[in-house]
DNA sequence: TTAATTACTTGCAAATCGAAAGTAATAATC
DNA sequence: GATTATTACTTTCGATTTGCAAGTAATTAA
């Protein structure tokens, strides 16, 4: 369904040829840090995403294997977007992604939201916490 | 000259509103990694970048203080790309996206790359590695 | 049973991508 | 010194992607 080429044999090149693009990664961290499961809760964080960028993007990450989609049983409308081991693995990357902004963006963009404190003083202790809670939340 | 736009206050969202594209992390992880410079050495890396893209890229880096651009004494016609600290300071970004491939994409795409050992012993001084090594190679 | 909600799809104009060709300056070779 | 090659681009143009707006279809709530 997905149709994935890769530009080269490069473990970095290949991962931004699934991830390397302004949404996929803005999509895993909406899941991850703000707990967001539905079209609409994608759909109505600040980021703006537009319907049908979402939907495609869904898709994407649905065959990559890095998001499940299912129907809650008691409900036949609302899917619930899951992130699997392999989409919560990518986890360091956005925590580095957010320490990168804390140290080089606050100049470029001064209104910039502070990031858990944790990030600075145990990073791997705040992605633990974050992938174990996940699991717990989402994964029973 | 760069026209940075955010789409919202998130760092994360932020960040890749700066690095998040197929190529701006290509061209900083062969700097990094590959030791590549110049307009030539981009163009003959495995990525295949085409010459507009690779133009532009190199403006846009330039313009976010991530890369500088300078001609050597001696050779008024080859120009000189080199990672500034802020550009360096994604080492960590690029090491957690190799690190991801490593585990996650080997069934997707059998002929990859194998990535620095090191990088699973001791993620840390790799990159402390990765970096002292550039600025003494590039920075004296 | 009518209205609202959710999760989409479609249409379209604008922006971006990427292959190919062209250009301009400098350096190397004959 | 003239020709050729190299480097670093820019331009063109068709194809693809983006993103806004509007529409649709199924389900749920009032």
């Amino acid at each position: 369904m997905n149709d994935v080429t890769f530009r080269c044999d490069c473990p970095i090149s290949s991962a931004l040829d699934l991830l390397g693009d302004k949404w996929t990664l803005v999509i895993i961290k909406q899941m991850l840090l703000e707990n967001r499961k539905t079209f609409k809760d994608f759909l109505e964080a600040d980021e703006g995403i537009a319907t049908n960028i979402l939907s495609t993007r869904l898709k994407w990450l649905e065959g990559l294997d890095l998001i499940t989609k299912e129907k809650l049983p008691d409900n036949k409308k609302v899917n619930i977007y899951r992130l699997t081991e392999k989409g919560l693995s990518s986890t360091p990357i956005i925590i580095e992604l957010a320490i990168w902004s804390d140290k080089n963006l606050r100049q470029l963009h001064p209104i910039l939201q502070e990031s858990n404190a944790m990030i600075h003083t145990d990073k791997q202790g705040l992605i633990d916490h974050l992938i174990t809670n996940y699991r717990k939340q989402n994964l029973e």
